[in-house]
DNA sequence: ATAACTGTAATAAAAAATATTACAATTTAA
DNA sequence: TTAAATTGTAATATTTTTTATTACAGTTAT
């Protein structure tokens, strides 16, 4: 899935913490994204597998935090919404019959793997909490 | 551009440095990449301007590397073929009459700037003679 | 019962990435 | 000195990905 992934959910994230526990529509928060609501609908799907939301149907329905914005970081939420690797993906399919071609995806992944870590550690140091400090 | 230039980028580098200073047409390049030699050709122009290779045109013409591969550093690589953050493009426009949507872009600017910069950090670690290494 | 939501699928539109075609300019070498 | 191989580059087309739109069944509050 796209790239915008990220940004998409943590303004999710922050604009339910804003809203201290009441329930926000996706229209609501579609609206401050500047997004269609769909897509903030199928986000907060993946938000709620993970266990960082819930959602209410129904009249008056919406979504809201289900635990802390203390107890979410941030490389929590980039795993939750990652699919490919950030330094590209490994889908293209190289020259079999080249010796670099042939192994270069496998190499490829263990430096992505590494590397992602590093990314992921530097995120896991800040929280949700931390984050919405900022619009303060 | 895509998300694919980093492995591409690699992936020339590496066989341009199993070349051993020889000079590699971009034709045998995408057929080991298994692109377009015109997308080759983009990104050799690139690597160029950053002074990782060189070419010659003209018959028997090609690229090869401008310097040792253990003075390219993965590091490097990555920061010349960047053009949109790693973690999202920040260029969608978020509502400006939302307090969140007003400010979100600039947290995400130095969110992003962190976390790549311990992305960057880990790939400085590995120059590109450590990369091909692996390929013995 | 009605209105305001979510959940979800199907489809359409827009944007981005990649491939293709074409050809002038350069260089080698027969 | 001409032909062949190659780069550099632009223009265009195709494919893939992302995003938006439409639609509607199901749920809940009033």
């Amino acid at each position: 899935m796209s790239s915008s992934r990220f940004p998409i959910s943590l303004h999710i994230l922050t604009l339910l913490n804003e809203a201290k526990g009441g329930v926000v529509s996706s229209e609501y928060l579609a609206g401050s994204i500047n997004i269609n609501p769909v897509l903030v609908r199928k986000e907060i799907m993946n938000l709620r597998k993970h266990g960082f939301v819930d959602s209410k149907e129904g009249k008056g329905g919406g979504s809201f935090l289900a635990k802390n914005a203390s107890d979410i970081n941030l490389g929590d939420v980039y795993k939750a919404v990652r699919s490919n690797h950030v330094l590209g993906q490994s889908k293209n399919e190289p020259n079999p019959k080249c010796p670099v071609g042939r192994q270069i995806n496998q190499h490829l992944d263990s430096l992505y793997s590494d590397a992602e870590n590093a990314l992921i550690d530097n995120l896991s140091k800040q929280t949700l909490a931390d984050f919405a400090l900022k619009f303060e």
